[in-house]
Formats: C-alpha cells, structure tokens, sequence
DNA sequence: GTAGAAGTTGAAGTCAACTTCAAGTCAAGA
DNA sequence: TCTTGACTTGAAGTTGACTTCAACTTCTAC
C-alpha cells in the first residue's frame, strides 16, 4: 500500500503517517527520497496506536511498549503496569460519568444546590479526581 | 482571600490563577495593577472548573457554562454528550486494558499474529477511535 | 515527452493550557 | 526607612501532537 491507500484506509492523515514514521512509530520500506510503501500489517498497527493515545498514552509510551514492526516490548512488568493504570482510569470515568449523569437529569434549579453535585464538587476539589490531561498525558479528543 | 490563599486551598498554581482570569474564567475583585483579592465562591468555582476538565471538557467550553457575572448555567444536553462519550471512551479502554494483560502474559511471538490479541484489538478500534486536534478526519474504510 | 497530480524532505507554524521571565510595585517586619 | 519577599504586568517560552509550507522529485496519463 502506498501513503495515500494507508491513509484512506486509516483514516489517519499522510502528514501523520509520515510523523509517525519520523518518530518511530512505524516503519516502511523505502529508500531517502523514493516513495513509501507499507504492508498490510500497518493497519493494525495504527489501530494499536490509536488505541494508545485513547487510553492516555503519549506517542513516546507507545513507541516504548511496541516495536515499529508491532512486536511487543518484552517488558511484560511495564504492559501490566499500564493495564493497572488504565483501570484507575476507568473507575474514575465511571464515576465521572455517572456524575454528569445525574447533574444532566437532576431537577434541582442549580447544580450548586444539587447534594450529589456538591458531592462531585467537594470530590473534585479534595483531589480525589485528580487533572487527567495534563502536558504529560494529553487529552484526547472526547 | 489573597491569590496565595485560593493557590494553597485549591492546590492551583498562581501562576494558572492569574491566567484563569485571563481567559475570563475567573473574577477577582482588584484595580489595575493592585492585588487581587478572592471571595469564598472561588473554590466552589475552581472546584467546578476542576470538574470540567476532568470530564474532557477544554476550558473554553466551561467558560461558556458560566453567566457573564460568575454563575453557573451548566448545559444539561453537553453533560448528557459528555457522559456518553465518557462511556464509549470507557468501553474502548477496556478492551485496551485487556489486549495489554494478554499481551504481558501470552506466549506468542508477536501479539498482532496472536488472534486473542486481534481480537481484542478489533474490538477497541470497532468504534471511531479519535484522535487529537483533528479536525474532520474522514471515516476509515476499514 | 510533457503536464500535473501526488510523492519527498526539513523547517516552521499551530493549538491548548500553562509556565517562566523581566521589570516593576507594594506591604510588612527589623 | 530600608529590605525582603510576594505581588503586578505583558510577553515570550514550553510541550505534545500534529499541520502547513516551500522547494523540489517522481509517477501516470495523455
């Protein structure tokens, strides 16, 4: 597949296949100057990357835990570790949603007078959810 | 409250404080070039700011939550729109937390051959993955 | 064989959310 | 009063993930 079929295919943009390439997120078989040519198994791979950056992780995390041919890095203790993250994360989605829930449904006249806003509030503010996105993990487009 | 004061209450920087009011998040009561001085309100404020951002939402759209004078007027659909994305982004990191739990323990040389691992990564990327500052991406063929 | 669409490169620009800096101001304590 | 330290400002710098640009080169079609 040439970039243009990759990126149709992909929907991810040339100019990022190509970033992606310059990073070491992926590779393609091509010598300086002449065109790009990727095999099939790119397309997983972009899906895994996508998948990353939608659990939080930075480009350079990605990079360190797959290899640009999509072996996985043998540090098996680090994958899990980042499983064990991701959880975290989950959980205080699930709240989080839950709580948006309620204040979207909830029928008090303001959210500041709802009980279990001001408990999301108060939770916000005790540093029990804590800023997610910030330089280190980047927010994702939700 | 000094901006020093809501700095060490709120555990927010100063230096965001100041750059907060900037962006009109934010009201002190001060003249040009005098302190800023803070009523109590301004935690419940951050607080909810706080909130915001950890429900994905930039800080834009939680200036646009807010009435010229400071009260919140929190748009019930974008909280309901929020939480379902929440939701979906829930969904693709578990199965994000899975590929990896299996990939830290599955014996197979490379995880994108081994068909747990596809499997997996098939489901995550079924829905729309997205990515960030992208603007009109247009929809994998895939 | 030539036009033009699409590819190549490195460098520079953008964007959000801050942080840091330089230069100056103010306020409380010795 | 003088020093010290926290505050003020606008401007510039940072970071990560891209995007855009300029200046080519190279396929593909006619």
């Amino acid at each position: 597949m040439d970039i243009a079929e990759v990126a149709k295919r992909s929907g991810i943009p040339a100019s990022t296949l190509r970033f992606y390439e310059k990073k070491g997120l992926i590779v393609s078989l091509s010598q300086q100057g002449t065109r790009r040519w990727f095999g099939p198994g790119i397309l997983d791979q972009l899906a895994l990357i996508s998948l990353g950056q939608a659990a939080g992780l930075s480009l350079d995390e990605i990079r360190s835990m797959f290899s640009p041919d999509g072996t996985p890095n043998i540090d098996r203790q680090l994958l899990a570790t980042k499983a064990d993250e991701i959880d975290a994360l989950i959980k205080r989605l699930e709240a989080m949603s839950k709580g948006l829930r309620h204040a979207a449904a909830c029928p008090a006249p303001s959210h500041l007078e709802c009980p279990t806003f001001k408990r999301l509030l108060k939770a916000a503010s005790s540093g029990v959810i804590e800023r997610r996105w910030n330089k280190a993990t980047p927010k994702p487009d939700l």
